[in-house]
DNA sequence: AATCATGTCAACCGCAGTGCG
DNA sequence: CCGCACTGCGGTTGACATGAT
């Protein structure tokens, strides 16, 4: 199996490797070790770009590696770290043993998320998946865009256009919208996903963010309103710029100059505590 | 037996992140 | 601070394998 060889405009040559090749590579990397991959090819005498090499070194001539069939424990592993880190598959990789993030992503692709489709579980959220649901976005002002009606799609989860951190989640326990393609907001997309998926853990979710809320909002008024929000919206969790960072425990003359960078951090290791 | 649909998997592409001058 | 080069990642493609009709 593989792609028919060829060669770009470069005079590289693409396509499936030969035994020959490999052969090559793997002599050189044994013998100098894993250095520039970009100069490694002219090096080892191969008529490849240091992209090729290196992919067909992390998977495929990469000593240890596992190939072949996916056993149930597996699956299982997959499908409950795909819940958490969602398409992440070099941090699923790495949970995983001597599989490759390409091969995870593969059997993932053409496997697994088939068989919670036809579970009835929507393989984005996790969650079982309800038919006609439609929710209205929050904050069209800071998304910047006229209200928008967004519909399930065929693949159970939701997606519109909306930019900007400031609509980055809102999650039901009967969906789940995602609006902004950043990190961040995937991550707490994640996050929120991972909470909704154990609701019997909410509690605990709950005790952690207000315990970190607890330091900087006892003498803050906004602070209780929230907390009592909190207390009603046990099962709707919407998360904004300016949320994120109070949950965060950044200062609010901070809020506009703290860098992303360290809200993800503090959301990675509020992720670490739950899971 | 032939054709079509679906599954599998290796490899490519483009983009984002990072480090360095 | 900026731009460039390099690396790593995730999405996608393409070709073969296998199963269903």
């Amino acid at each position: 199996m593989g792609r028919k060889t060829w060669f770009d405009d470069d005079g590289m040559k693409k396509g499936e490797w030969t035994a020959e090749e490999d052969q090559k590579l793997v002599a050189y990397i044994n013998e100098h070790g894993l250095c520039d991959w970009r100069s490694l090819p002219e090096r080892a005498g191969l008529q490849r770009g240091g992209k090729s090499c290196r992919l067909r070194w992390l998977n495929y001539l990469r000593p240890g590696i596992r190939r072949g069939k996916f056993t149930p424990q597996e699956e299982e592993a997959i499908i409950k770290l795909h819940a958490v880190l969602g398409n992440r598959w070099a941090a699923i990789a790495k949970e995983m043993e001597n599989r490759t993030d390409n091969d995870i992503k593969n059997h993932w692709n053409s496997c697994l998320k088939k068989r919670l489709s036809k579970n009835g579980i929507d393989p984005m959220t996790h969650e079982p998946i309800i038919n006609n649901l439609t929710v209205t976005t929050t904050n069209e002002e800071e998304c910047g865009s006229s209200p928008t009606n967004t519909s399930l799609t065929t693949e159970g989860h939701f997606s519109s256009s909306p930019s900007g951190l400031a609509c980055l989640t809102s999650l039901t326990t009967e969906g789940h919208f995602s609006s902004s393609p950043s990190g961040l907001a995937r991550l707490l997309n994640k996050l929120a996903a991972g909470i909704a998926s154990r609701q019997h853990d909410l509690d605990r979710i709950k005790n952690i963010l207000l315990d970190r809320k607890i330091t900087i909002n006892d003498q803050d008024e906004e602070g209780l309103r929230r907390d009592q929000k909190i207390g009603e919206e046990d099962d709707f969790l919407i998360w904004d710029d300016g949320e994120v960072r109070r949950y965060m425990d950044i200062d609010p003359m901070e809020y506009e100059t703290t860098p992303y960078d360290s809200v993800l951090y503090e959301s990675t290791q509020i992720l670490d505590h739950l899971f």
